[in-house]
DNA sequence: GTCTATACATGGATAGAC
DNA sequence: GTCTATCCATGTATAGAC
């Protein structure tokens, strides 16, 4: 039933002169995904056509001239969103600083995510519709997770600070444990009923790790 | 794992002998919720009145006669099964074991979990559930994962062997890691895509803590 | 292309026979 | 208490006016 989500469409160059009528066609479009974006990250994919066509501020009809169906329109937003949010973490000039600062970097970087509505809502819509939408889920681990996964591995690899011998293991560790964090904190509301300080949680992550590797180092 | 929830019994045969009203009324009573966690285990909280009672094999107004709505029934039926769930993780006989044998015990019987179909499927619904239904990620969050991390933080403190500054934290980021590897690879399918083997995630963590506990101890 | 109005199916909940 | 049959609101999707 759920069909593939679809790779984002490539946008017109923007030199080529663009008619009016595509220019309005493409306002509404977005105009309408902004809408929809807005009430499936609340209501999850049990909102209904009426309250996005709402919410978007265009009768219901319009959505079915931009979009085939309500599950064509939950993929291409499900596929904008998650490609919104690929690059967060490791930037290039993150590689430069001291190990120990890296990791803090990075940590706070993953965990800022979670002021993010956007990002809360979408790892609960990830997760709460990975039966129904397979796809969905499988384009989360493959453009998000994974390479974060890869990015934080390598540098390990390549980091003598860091000899530990399974690093693949290692940055899972880490990269889970940060990411469960924002679960439990924001998606489940673990804030009010469990809270602790995201810096107690980066501090001990961070602990753990650089003993772990001088201890690991030794150990040789 | 011998915990899985029994199948729905068969209709008592009308010549034999029956239970007096009131073990009757038991039986249809677990025989809906039954047919009830299925269907909501498989199809989230939008599985339908009708498919709920054709997988009970009663009729949709028996559901009726039993819980006031759907909403009702969701709730009772999600605070047995979390209940059902409490006890997984510290039992007294793993405290004597040696650290080492302990950690090793108690991060395997965590992902044991992943086995278990309701338990993966009972993760996917918290979480998706969790904006609309936040009393249940309330419950989930103080009677499965307080706990668990309460327990795992007593023992670090009470264990000379792991002298870390911030127990609780650590505790955090062990069970957050083994927690979020269920998610990742069970619950979103990352055992396709991005597979890993448990044991690695368990041997690196038990490394990594106890390194860092002796690193720990030096550091005094 | 965009609106109002509507067709058609499904879902939650109830009525009434037995 | 349990069944069959049904009500009625809602939801997806479409038709037709402008």
């Amino acid at each position: 039933m759920a069909r593939s989500l679809r790779k984002p469409t490539a946008r017109p160059n923007a030199l080529v002169v663009a008619h009016d009528s595509t220019e309005r066609a493409r306002d509404k479009r977005e105009q309408i995904m902004q809408g929809a974006l807005r009430t499936f990250l609340s209501n999850g994919y049990s909102a209904s056509m009426d309250a996005i066509a709402a919410e978007a501020g265009v009768a219901k009809q319009t959505l079915y001239s931009y979009f085939n169906n309500k599950e064509d329109l939950f993929a291409a937003l499900m596929d904008r969103l998650l490609e919104h949010f690929v690059d967060a973490g490791m930037t290039p000039e993150l590689r430069t600083l001291p190990t120990q600062a890296f990791l803090r970097k990075l940590a706070q970087i993953t965990l800022s995510q979670m002021d993010d509505w956007e990002y809360v809502s979408m790892l609960r819509l990830v997760i709460g519709e990975s039966a129904r939408f397979p796809q969905l889920s499988e384009v989360y681990l493959t453009r998000l997770v994974s390479p974060g996964i890869a990015k934080l591995t390598h540098y390990i690899k390549m980091n003598e600070d860091l000899a530990f011998g399974d690093p693949e293991a290692v940055a899972r560790i880490m990269h889970g444990s940060l990411i469960n964090f924002i679960i439990a904190q924001e998606v489940l509301g673990g804030k009010h009923t469990m809270p602790i300080s995201r810096e107690r949680i980066i501090n001990s992550l961070i602990d753990i790790v650089l003993f772990a590797a001088q201890q690991s180092a030794q150990s040789r």
